[in-house]
RNA sequence: GUCCCCGUAGUUCAACGGAUAGAACGACUCCCUUCUAAGGAGUAGAUCGAGGUUCGAUUCCUCGCGGGGACACCA
């Protein structure tokens, strides 16, 4: 049985009506009330047409009603208020979804909006050769919950990294490594490196001069060895990053590195400039952004260097390259570049006008500082990803010594990654987030581990009901729906309105709230209970929400474990 | 200086122009002889300020105040 789209219904059976009564209306909203005592669906649009005919609103929501045909699924329809207009789903529906959700339990809250869409997803992109600040997380955070909604529409998703390899960043690492007798190929020496590098870079003098020779020598590639040293030092660091995302749940399809995107940068700029796009400027090649309201760029600089610009250019050919088929762009940075991208991404459209047909967008996130104070990474006083998930993992070790599961270091890992991402998924992205250290250690209340929590426990429910023999049914229902009912099925809607909006914050408000419904039906009802002749119904409402939060965990990225 | 984003309980966050502004943490009460207490039930507590648009504004517009960011050869 497929799942009805009763708010397409409900819809098309109000624009019918108003048309017999000669309304005309724009738009009207039709929204799930804050209130279930609301109904299930509200719409606003007797308020609406009422301003327009100088009616009173309950008069129309009146004619309106009398309008309607019964409509399926629909058990009653009420005027309240100032007029709205409230519809009450029938028992059936409910017992329907939760028969469609155990049925069909894989494509629950998927949708094939995106089906013929090949979407090139660019997050994380590190800086190689300098500590992975909390804050890089969040971006790969943030990237693969949106690549995993892309995917829940259709879409085909081709996950790249961009990570620099190149550039001052890599010479003041290069330079601390000799300077300070660090290893290249261990990680916290490459920490040091760059703090030591930073700060001399920025006290000035001979040592900055020296890190820019270095810079300069790297660039040309002649001396055996910074080479080696550099090589050495991002193989460890890639190394790491990978460990890290994989621990996050991440894997890339492409890795494209800043020096490659180099490469076709600079014949891309000159060709464009040849055709208008660029103009020359004190020497260097730069982009107008204001003849659009943007501001100008530069692309070569004046020694005919690639910038960043150019290789976001390069960066860009090259994913075409290996993707021509593709049909939208995304790209998660960190906010401080969304007027760079808007520049960016308008050059980008008159240097290859064909993409002008398809979609180019930068999702810009938010900037993470914590409660306790500013982090600075000349002060070498920064939290870095990994300490920060070891800290986690500290804490979830200790509290689940208690636990059911046989292994706890793997349990520790999964608890700390959903802590951290639903820390980071809360919130609106692109606001700055500011973390709270002591919130995402207490696994208590709304947090990842509550959601993974409840989903472990509606697992335990299901094998008592197994180990019982009591097999989920919707074939007898209670007379009333229970209230989490009212919520399961607006599942769907919420993945559609996140990908549509890019934020997954409304899954995380949804998934806790089912999750506290959830826990507050457990202390309620006895579920797997042989006497009760409900039971059966009860299981299967259970599995339901076992299913709804399974998958509503997997497109933030977070793993539900069966045992906590 | 110009432009962009943000300002909601003590704290960290929600609220697609709608009905009584929701949670969580912290504080204070209760609840494990039960299918997992990483849980549940309850109490107290908030829209930066001033105008405007609207039947209706936390949401839209203007101004002010406060915080963050971006504005040519860095990434």
């Amino acid at each position: 049985m497929t799942f009805p789209d009763v708010t397409s219904l409900i819809a098309s059976h109000i624009r019918k009506a108003l048309d017999g009564l000669g309304f005309s209306v724009d738009s009207f909203s039709l929204e799930h009330p804050a209130d279930v005592a609301f109904g299930d669906y509200a719409t606003n649009v007797a308020l609406v047409v009422a301003h327009r005919t100088q009616q009173t609103p309950r008069a129309v929501a009146d004619a309106i009603v009398r309008a309607l045909p019964p409509i399926e699924w629909v058990d009653r329809i009420e005027i309240a208020g100032p007029g709205f207009i409230n519809f009450y789903l029938s028992r059936s529906f409910f017992v329907s979804c939760v028969d469609s959700v155990i049925a069909d339990r894989g494509s629950w809250g998927r949708n094939g909006l995106e089906l013929n869409e090949e979407v090139l997803f660019e997050y994380t992109s590190p800086n190689l050769f300098k500590p992975l600040h909390v804050g890089n997380l969040v971006g790969n955070i943030i990237g693969e919950s949106l690549s995993r909604l892309h995917e829940f529409s259709g879409a085909t998703v081709r996950r790249i990294n961009y990570p620099s390899d190149i550039g001052l960043t890599v010479a003041k690492g290069v330079w601390g490594i000799m300077k300070t007798n660090g290893n290249p190929d261990v990680i916290d020496d490459l920490g040091s490196a760059y703090i030591a590098g930073n700060n001399a870079y920025e006290s000035g003098g001979d040592e900055k001069n020296e890190i820019e020779a270095v810079n300069r020598a790297l660039y040309a590639g002649t001396d055996e060895r910074l080479n080696a040293i550099r090589d050495r030092g991002i193989q460890t660091s890639r190394a790491r990053i990978s460990q890290l995302c994989s621990l996050l749940g991440t894997s890339f399809d492409k890795e494209i590195f800043e020096s490659q995107a180099a490469i076709p940068a600079v014949t891309v700029v000159q060709s464009a400039l040849a055709s208008g796009v660029f103009e020359k400027s004190d020497g260097a090649v730069v982009y107008h952004g204001e003849r659009i309201g943007l501001h100008t760029r530069v692309f070569l600089n004046s020694q005919g260097l690639p910038t960043y610009e150019a290789k976001d250019l390069g960066n860009f050919k090259i994913k075409q390259d290996y993707y021509p088929d593709w049909t939208r762009c995304v790209v998660v940075t960190g906010s401080e570049q969304k007027e760079y991208f808007k520049v960016v991404i308008a050059a980008i459209c008159d240097v290859f006008p064909d993409a002008r047909n398809k979609s180019i967008e930068h999702v810009p996130t938010g900037f993470l500082t914590l409660t306790t104070g500013k982090m600075s990474s000349r002060k070498g006083n920064v939290l870095t990803g990994e300490s920060l998930i070891e800290q986690l993992r500290t804490e979830a070790l200790e509290r689940a010594k208690d636990t059911r599961t046989d292994n706890v270091a793997r349990l520790a890992d999964v608890i700390a990654v959903g802590a951290l991402k639903y820390q980071i998924l809360r919130q609106k992205v692109g606001t700055n987030i500011i973390f709270d250290k002591q919130q995402a250690l207490s696994f208590e209340g709304d947090s990842g581990p509550y959601l993974q929590y409840t989903h472990a426990r509606t697992v335990s429910v299901l094998e008592k009901a197994d180990s019982v023999h009591l097999a989920p049914s919707t074939a007898h229902s209670p007379e009333h729906p229970y209230p989490i009912e009212r919520l399961l099925y607006q599942f769907p809607e919420v993945t559609q309105r996140a990908l549509s909006e890019n934020s997954p914050h409304y899954i995380v408000s949804f998934l806790s709230e089912l999750a506290g419904m959830y826990n507050a039906f457990y202390a309620l009802e006895r579920i797997a209970d042989v006497r009760d002749e409900y039971a059966p119904y009860k299981i299967a409402l259970t599995d339901a929400v076992r299913a709804t939060l399974a998958q509503g965990l997997y497109v933030l990225g977070i793993e539900a474990p069966d045992k906590m």
